[in-house]
DNA sequence: CATGAATGAGTGTTCATTCAT
DNA sequence: TATGAATGAACACTCATTCAT
């Protein structure tokens, strides 16, 4: 791997290593920098500003489920709708567990409400991760899978929050959440 | 009211607002004191630093539902599961609406998770709403009420987790995500 | 004693206490308020501002020895010189221990330097028990019992600068630093 | 000289004029950064706090006297010890004159008394110009040429409380006081 | 006489960001 | 490409002082 995009690549995840492991508000451009071993001003080189580098994060940690997440629509039908939707969870949690801290600090700051894009949620459409979990609902319950009064945006919505219970580091895991929503949302047998 | 007693309130109601407006990290103690209307050194007249004031804001918010969910437990058994859990959440989201961007906020800072006493969540044991939601789950599954594989803490976190999304202004309202948990936890007809 | 200079003696001596043991910077006047035992408005019903105290509180400390330095000159010719002085800072340091801190910090400040009058060392005469020395000095110069070029003002600044020592805290007392002085100034036998 | 280092000289000297001229009271950050033409924040690129940058300005201005004062004890012996100890006072009065106010005050700080180590008096040994002082003390009286019941250690201390005449600007020089000290320290010829 | 409440001016310190090298 | 040096603006917090009660 080349140089420049080497060191791209190091801040990246580097800020997701101190927001993860000191939170939002400590993970500020020197910690990062040192993180990463470079200079701050490296920073600069590679983005425009700290929001950018922050924003960019959170793709790179949401890249590496991107390509699985992508298929998920197309396995509607297959196996059962629990089991399919514990594994996107489990994913979810698993591979971005890190990036979690930080994508929720900037859901909740209002200035940054507008550049949302890549990320967890959107106002209008979902992208990304959630857009592929809703689809794939929305096919299920065309399948007759799922029961037909369940709408797809907030069974998306009501699974994903359950991340913010790993966020917070509380007792039950989000398999425990996410089983109580799947019982919620299958058709009566 | 007597003036400091209204002072001290006065600081905490515009604790809430500027953090719900602006957010956490804008929340300084410049913006808050001049949405107080009073000067910056009279918060440190009423609290000895910045973390007592939020913390202290938040239980302000808390108290304001303590009184409702406190008979919470005893009700159980009474109307209907579903009904008595809407209208939780429905408190909850309503009453400490501009309480939760700062409750979260405080709950994401890992530096902040050891004086965790009165807010959303603690490492072992809920207190405030959350243990009564607890309490008053414990005590419909004993009634049968409840579908006998849950666990009340589980069941708790993931319905204090739907909160999150009022948070961050997504779409659907709590409700429809309550809805989805309810289902789960009924008993079979 | 009545209330009003009971409380007026309790911030002089709290004021002193606070400088010995806090050091100048952190005397202030919630620091002083609080040892004695009052509020920080109190302090301006006895005193226009916080100079005006820590002045005070210095002569207050001076005047516990000012009765015994006024009879010193009278004292020249009687037992012996270095016995004297010995006595002299002897009294000086043990007396006013904790009002040294003060004064010391006081002198060295450029903007106090105006207000200097009964302290330590004034710029053109001496007051206080350092004019009194200094006059003690003169005296025993003229009776022949000190070295006829010793200057009676540089000695008594000799004599005082050897409190610095006290103040600091350094190994050896006060004494053994007169003692070099005295041999000194007296006269070869 | 690089632009780094010479930023850092600038500032330990900035140091050492505000403190002589307005008095270490009002030797702030923001008066140092002007004095040195520079902002305050690049005091926080040279040194962790301003703790760090007092004691380094006076290391600085002690360095100036330091060679001198290495070859001293080597010089017992040679010219005559009044003349020896009045070149010695002569030159901490003189090159130092800046730095001893500092000085004096951070020794007049009881929060300051522990990391006292390159500074005008140590606890246990002496460390810089005081230790070599009293060094060059002990190989004189051992050549005979000081009383011998003169203590290096105490006649030491006595020699430098001189030297607080003059951050007083007292009228009599530190010459003056010296003279004293001196008369007293030799053997009676 | 005493104080609880309030404050304007200031403190040391940190931040994201820029720029010459 | 990378960085050491620098900074304006902002931060949480403290100070001596005032005033209505």
């Amino acid at each position: 791997m080349p140089r420049g995009p080497r060191t791209r690549t190091n801040l990246l995840e580097a800020t997701l290593v101190v927001a993860a492991r000191d939170g939002y508000a400590r993970a500020t451009t020197r910690a990062i920098a040192e993180q990463a071993g470079v200079s701050e001003a490296t920073i600069y080189r590679h983005f425009p500003d700290k929001l950018a580098l922050f924003g960019s994060a959170v793709m790179h940690a949401n890249a590496q489920v991107d390509e699985w997440f992508a298929g998920l629509p197309a396995r509607a039908g297959e196996a059962s709708v629990g089991d399919n939707l514990r594994e996107c969870l489990h994913r979810l949690a698993g591979v971005k567990a890190e990036a979690i801290p930080l994508e929720l600090a900037m859901l909740l700051d209002p200035e940054l409400a507008r550049s949302r894009e890549e990320h967890l949620v959107a106002g209008a459409d979902l992208t990304g991760p959630p857009a592929q979990l809703e689809a794939y609902l929305a096919a299920e319950r065309s399948l007759g899978r799922l029961r037909g009064d369940v709408d797809p945006r907030t069974a998306t919505l009501a699974l994903l929050a359950t991340l913010f219970t790993a966020a917070i580091g509380a007792g039950p895991t989000v398999d425990d959440c996410v089983e109580l929503l799947v019982h919620g949302m299958l058709p009566p047998e």
